[in-house]
RNA sequence: GGUGAGAUAGUCAAGUGGCCAACGACGGCAGACUGUAAAUCUGCUCCCUAUGGGUUCGCAGGUUCGACUCCUGCUCUCACCA
């Protein structure tokens, strides 16, 4: 049993720090129902999650399964600051209201995946801000410049000479003192995150409060593009709250490597039954198309409830095998007669009159499944269905 | 504080008085082929109803018939020295 739940913890992490005490949280559960805490943080600044954070979500779900109560941290102290991990941007400082908002809108999402019951909400201002100048000098005590340079993302920016902020360095060592706030059993986070999730076990030691916490790193989940990490910014995201049909559409969309990393890390199958299926396409009993279909059906599912991804995957099917038009498209109303580049804009469909007709000239836009020829086009009043290429769609009114 | 170098489109990076809306690479979009995969090939990639016009090369001025290119000031970045 207690092999059992670690396996299923291990499952997918890059890098696990001091085991021992994991397996003995784990024991003292099995054998007393001893619950044990697992702390999260989270930035409150972007509070669209996408896949990619809910790789964490889901082992922290794996491990309020085992006993663990959540720490769900959002840093809003720590936002001002802004983690120093890769930009270098100083951050706008939030207002309460925003950060209460996002807070809001981050659990609601959050919930599809943790159960509320054995979850925490915290902001770490909330002890952070106790602490004062004193308090933060002492923090800074337990800690040298050099080491701090030690940090790979310190390291390469020293070294290239590119600008370190102090208050950067002050970063990791707040995010380490929520853990002996916290009093932290386990910190899990990013493998991007190593240097700071290990700040908690020094601070731990050196405020000699407690045991040091057990540190679990999972991968970064790769974008869309399979290169780099999934982020709103780069535009290569599936967002938690997508449509289902988006969410489908995204998950196909990625390449057949791509599509066994996101199945060790987001698919809840057993890692024997993503072998078979491997194996299936290896051999080539299985289409490796059919083998992704499952995959987006398991995670449209997920956060849609399993009617709404059949819906989705009719729907693609009907629209991209068999080429007819979405059942449901962005309606836009607009006065005519209207050039149709005009048109193409204002539906959002195009950036700009320019690049209309770039694309018109290169047979990428349809007018109800017809391709488009005639650059000067007039649209009389009437309903047309506008396409772009193969995945931009608007049905629009011309009074 | 001193000295020197630099700032060019989404990113990197050419261009050193007219041939520049600006080489090239990457990215992105589109077309062909496909499984809305990958690979490959092709076209496009500042705006504007356009064989033309407008606005761009850190910011503000100046020289010139003409400036991304020359001059002055400013802002920012980097390097070396202190």
């Amino acid at each position: 049993m207690i092999e059992e739940a670690l396996k299923e913890i291990q499952r997918g992490t890059a890098e696990i720090i001091d085991e021992e005490r994991i397996l003995a949280l784990l024991k003292a559960y099995f054998d007393e129902g001893k619950h044990y805490t697992v702390k999260a943080g989270f930035d409150p600044t972007a509070p669209d999650l996408h896949l990619g954070h809910t790789v964490l979500l889901q082992k922290l779900a794996t491990f309020q399964k085992y006993g663990a109560t959540i720490q769900f941290l959002i840093g809003d102290f720590t936002a001002q600051i802004g983690d120093p991990t890769g930009k270098s941007e100083t951050r706008k400082k939030l207002l309460p209201a925003d950060i209460e908002q996002n807070a809001k809108s981050y659990t609601e999402q959050v919930f599809k995946i943790l159960d509320r019951n054995k979850t925490q909400v915290l902001f770490n201002s909330e002890w952070i801000n106790p602490l004062g100048a004193s308090g933060m000098l002492e923090l800074t005590t337990t800690y040298n410049v050099a080491r701090m340079l030690e940090r790979d993302d310190f390291e390469k920016r020293y070294k290239s000479g590119t600008s370190i902020s102090i208050s950067e360095f002050i970063y990791p060592l707040l995010q380490g003192y929520d853990s002996v706030h916290l009093e932290s059993d386990i910190e899990i986070g990013g493998t991007d995150q190593k240097f700071n999730l290990l700040m908690g076990r020094h601070l731990q030691r050196a405020y000699e409060k407690q045991k040091q916490q057990a540190v679990l790193m999972m991968p970064i989940l790769e974008g869309l593009d399979g290169v780099q990490k999934m982020s709103k910014s780069l535009q290569n995201y599936i967002g938690v709250s997508d449509v289902p049909n988006d969410m489908y559409g995204k998950v196909l969309s990625i390449s057949d490597t791509l599509m066994w990393r996101y199945y060790e890390l987001l698919s809840a199958r057993s890692l024997q039954e993503i072998a078979r299926l491997k194996e299936g396409v290896t051999t080539g009993s299985l289409h490796p198309k059919k083998v992704k279909e499952m995959l987006a059906l398991e995670i449209v599912g997920r956060f849609h409830g399993d009617a709404a991804a059949q819906t989705a995957q009719a729907e693609f099917e009907s629209v991209h095998a068999k080429s007819n038009i979405p059942t449901d498209m962005a309606v836009v109303e607009l006065e005519g007669p209207l050039w149709i580049a005009k048109a193409l804009q204002e539906a959002q469909l195009e950036p700009s009159t320019s690049q209309a007709r770039r694309d018109i000239k290169q047979g990428a836009v349809k007018i109800d499944q017809i391709k488009l020829n005639d650059e000067q086009l007039q649209l009389e009043s009437g309903e047309y269905v506008l396409q772009v290429g193969k995945r931009k769609f608007a049905r629009v009114k011309v009074k």
